[in-house]
DNA sequence: TAGCACATGTAATATGTTACATGATTGA
DNA sequence: TCAATCATGTAACATATTACATGTGCTA
């Protein structure tokens, strides 16, 4: 169901195609936020546009269909937007990692969160160059798209690189703890 | 197909039925990692049965089979642990509405920010019984179960309030220059 | 004029949800 | 003994992925 409120809020920032939306979903909304596929974009468009919450502002070359959202779009995404989150409906693959991370050999572990360090600093790379290149445009217009998600993404990876950090304390933790009952052993 | 490592995993911490691994997804699992429907577990675990990945153990009263992870299954789990997650299949309700949040009126903006920074408190309430029931056990045996996941929960609700936090002011600097804009025009 | 990006569609398959369905054990 | 919880299963429906399918316009 949270398709729909996708397109109508990348509809309620500016008008576009099918096209142009799949694209959209294969920039940085689908690393943190959404991912679909034009098969699936193109036929809910069409039933967004039948229920009136959208609707085909222009047609271009090679059957382009340009669609705008319409008022009473704007209210269903803004309801929607209000609504609570379902929060018995997570699929987060990387956190379900962190619960079977203790699965693994302590060795293993530490390999595992020396990758997600690594990850964590890429990411960190990675935004400092999206704010480079928006950062003046956000200093002007306060609350502008993406804008919010970009702050919370480099804070979240800040937060990741911190928290792997801390995994490696205590792990080793865990390998000093199993060498001394080993030795006691002895 | 991560149901399938889901399950494989929480088998690798201990066996048990279908019906307890239900509960296990109805318990902190859903909110913060991965969910499933009994409907959709007992089928899995008949799949991971026939394909010698768990075995069952036990059978007890009331037709209920405890199940155990195999060593081909502890080998097939290892495995996924270290494929890189696909960064192309997210689907995050929570960060699609924070890139949606500028479709918003200002003052619905500040309405819907005060409610996360709200959400966030109590989650961190929340972490913090956990942390004090727990606590003691995470200190005597580290890398135990849960409690990478619960420091990482604990880190990113932290994370939220500081975000929401910066969010709010944001806000409040386009709801300044929306009103310096307005005093120029007259 | 050929190759690439634009542009949309749909069928088959896989995955996930809701609803329907049944029966056993336990404790009050 | 009766209600709640334990325990599993499956059918119908909705959602999402992969693969197949077709044609247009631009630019080098």
């Amino acid at each position: 169901m949270s398709l729909r409120y996708a397109l109508l809020g990348l509809l309620a920032d500016e008008a576009a195609s099918g096209y142009v939306l799949t694209k959209k979903f294969e920039g940085s909304l689908q690393h943190y936020a959404w991912h679909a596929k034009h098969s699936q974009i193109y036929p809910e468009l069409s039933k967004l546009a039948a229920d009136g919450l959208i609707e085909v502002t222009e047609e271009g070359p090679r059957g382009r269909r340009t669609y705008a959202i319409t008022e009473p779009g704007r209210v269903s995404l803004r309801e929607w937007m209000f609504t609570r989150p379902d929060s018995g409906g997570v699929r987060n693959e990387f956190v379900l990692r962190l619960f079977l991370l203790p699965t693994l050999e302590p060795s293993d572990a530490r390999t595992l969160l020396t990758a997600y360090l690594q990850v964590a600093n890429e990411q960190l790379e990675g935004m400092a160059k999206i704010f480079e290149l928006a950062g003046p445009e956000w200093k002007e217009e306060p609350m502008s798209f993406g804008h919010f998600a970009a702050e919370y993404g480099r804070r979240s990876f800040e937060t990741l690189r911190e928290w792997a950090q801390w995994a490696l304390t205590e792990v080793e933790a865990r390998d000093t703890a199993d060498a001394a009952a080993e030795a006691a052993e002895r």
